[in-house]
DNA sequence: CGCGAGCTTGATGCCGATCAATGCATGTGG
DNA sequence: CCACATGCATTGATCGGCATCAAGCTCGCG
C-alpha cells in the first residue's frame, strides 16, 4: 500500500492467485491459467468502515464485490419503513448478485465491521467467464448456492418455531466459520440482537430470551455478543426438531 | 405431434423462434440469429401430468425447464418432515436453477395442473452462452431476478401479517397473470389452501379465514378457488401498511 | 463520570396455531 | 340415480408463542 500510490487512496492492487482465500471464493477449483486471467479482472480493493455501506438499494449495478476482510450485512426494505435483513456475508462470500437483475441493486449492504472487498466489475466478468467455461461454470454455481440458500431461509422463516430459528442461525455461522479455520465451538456477534431478528423474522426481544434460555439449558455460554457453544448436538436436535 | 414420431413419445420438437412466450422467457432481447441458435438447444419439451413431479430433491441435475403451459410449485424439506412450498411458476418462468449449486436438484417441482416444459441442457445452454453475450446476459438476470424475488419472500415471511402476506400474494400472482394475458381481476388458484399457506408461512384455517375476511372486507370474491378481485387499491393498501 | 446504545428481563395481550366439527364438490360403485 | 367416500374448504372455540410495552442493566466511550 505505501510502495504503490494510486489515484483512488482507498483502491489497490490485488492478486487472487496469492490470496488466502482463493479457495472458498470466486476461484474455486479455477487452473492457474484462469487464475492469472482473474488477477486481471480483480484489480482493486475497497474498504469500508464499519456503519458504511458498499452499496444502497438503487444504486446503479456495476461490480460485485468479494469479502476479502469483515462483515457484512445485506437488507431489502419495502416503501413503508418495514426492513429485513437478508444475509450475513464473511471473507470469500460475494456481494451484489442482485444487482444483475435491473442493472440496480435492489438491497443495501452495510458493514458491521471495519472490511475490506475486491472489486469485480460485473461487465470484465462476464467477458473473461465467455473465454474461460471454468469461471463460467463457478460463477453459475455461486448465483445457484445463493438461491438453494435463500430457499433454506423461507424454510426457516416459514416453519421453525423461535428456538430452532436461532439454533439454525448459529450452527450456520459457526460451521462457515469453521470452513474460515475459526473455532466451532467459539464466536463473537458482528450484529446487534436486532439484526439477527430481522433476519430470523423474530423481535430483538426474543432473541435475547433465546439466548437466555439456551444458556440456562446448557447449551451456550452467553456474555453478550461472546457466544460459547457447549452442546452442539444438543443445538443440532433442536433444529432437526427430534423433540417433537 | 402426429407427423413426427420420436423414440421418447413425451419429446417432439419446439422452436423458441416460434414460441409465443418468447417476450417472457429465456429468450427476451435476443435478436434473430441469436433465436435460432436457440432452437437448436431447446429441442425438446416434456409433458408433466397433475400431481407428478417434474424432478426431486437430489435428482441429478442436467436440464433447465422453462414452463410452457400449467403450472408449479417448488418445494423444498428438511430431515424432518417440514416442508416448504418457495414458489409457484407459470408460463415462461424457468424451473431448476437450484440445481447448478451441486448437480443435484434440491427441492421437488411439482406440477398443479396439466403441464409442459421445455428442456433446456445445461451444459449446452452453458456453451452456447459463451458464443452470445445476449444469452448469456438473459441468463445471469433471470438467475438474480430469482435472488431478488427470494428477498422479497423473506421480507415478507419475515415482517408481514396474515392479512398482508395474502394480500402480497394475490398481487402478485394478478400481476404475473395479467402480463400473460389474463384478466387482472379473476383467476382460478391452481393450489390448495394449504400449499398457499405453507409458501406464506401460514396454517391453511388462516389463509381460508383471511379470505373469508376479505370477502366480508368487499375486497375479493371468493367461492372456493375462484377469486374475483373487486378492490385491488384497498389490497394494495394492505401491503404498504398505510394501516399503520 | 455520566451518557447512550445495546442487552436483559418481566408483565400483559394479541395473532395465528391448534383442535374439532361441518359443509361442499367431485368421483365411484352398487 | 343415489349412497357413500374422499379431498378440500369453511367456521368456531380455545390455547400458546411471540410481540408489545416497560423497566432496569451493562459496557464502551467521550
Amino acid at each position: 500500500m505505501t510502495e504503490m500510490p494510486s489515484v483512488k487512496p482507498e483502491a489497490f492492487k490485488v492478486a487472487c492467485s496469492s490470496c488466502n482465500l482463493r479457495e472458498l471464493c470466486l476461484p474455486v477449483g479455477l487452473a492457474r491459467a484462469d487464475l492469472d486471467k482473474l488477477d486481471t479482472l480483480v484489480a482493486t480493493r475497497r474498504t469500508v468502515s464499519r456503519g458504511d455501506t458498499l452499496f444502497r438499494s438503487g444504486d446503479i449495478f456495476q461490480s460485485l464485490y468479494a469479502v476479502r476482510t469483515g462483515f457484512f450485512k445485506t437488507c431489502v426494505s419495502s416503501e413503508d419503513g418495514r426492513d429485513q435483513v437478508t444475509g450475513f456475508q464473511m471473507a470469500g462470500e460475494l456481494l451484489g448478485l442482485d444487482g444483475i437483475s435491473n442493472d440496480r441493486h435492489s438491497c443495501d449492504a452495510v458493514a458491521l465491521e471495519d472490511s475490506q472487498v475486491c472489486v469485480i466489475p460485473y461487465d470484465q466478468l462476464e467477458d473473461l467467464s465467455r473465454e474461460f467455461t471454468d469461471l463460467q461454470h463457478q460463477f453459475h454455481k455461486i448465483m445457484s448456492r445463493e438461491i438453494v440458500r435463500d430457499h433454506g431461509v423461507m424454510l426457516l422463516l416459514g416453519s421453525m418455531r423461535a428456538e430452532e430459528r436461532l439454533a439454525a442461525f448459529l450452527l450456520n455461522l459457526t460451521q462457515r466459520l469453521q470452513a474460515r479455520g475459526f473455532s466451532a465451538s467459539s464466536l463473537i456477534l458482528r450484529m446487534t440482537r436486532e439484526e439477527i431478528g430481522s433476519y430470523l423474522g423474530l423481535k430483538l426481544e426474543t432473541v435475547s430470551r433465546t439466548f437466555s434460555k439456551f444458556q440456562d439449558d446448557g447449551l451456550l455460554e452467553v456474555k453478550q455478543r461472546h457466544i460459547r457453544i457447549l452442546d452442539q448436538p444438543g443445538l443440532q436436535l433442536l433444529v432437526n426438531g427430534a423433540a417433537c
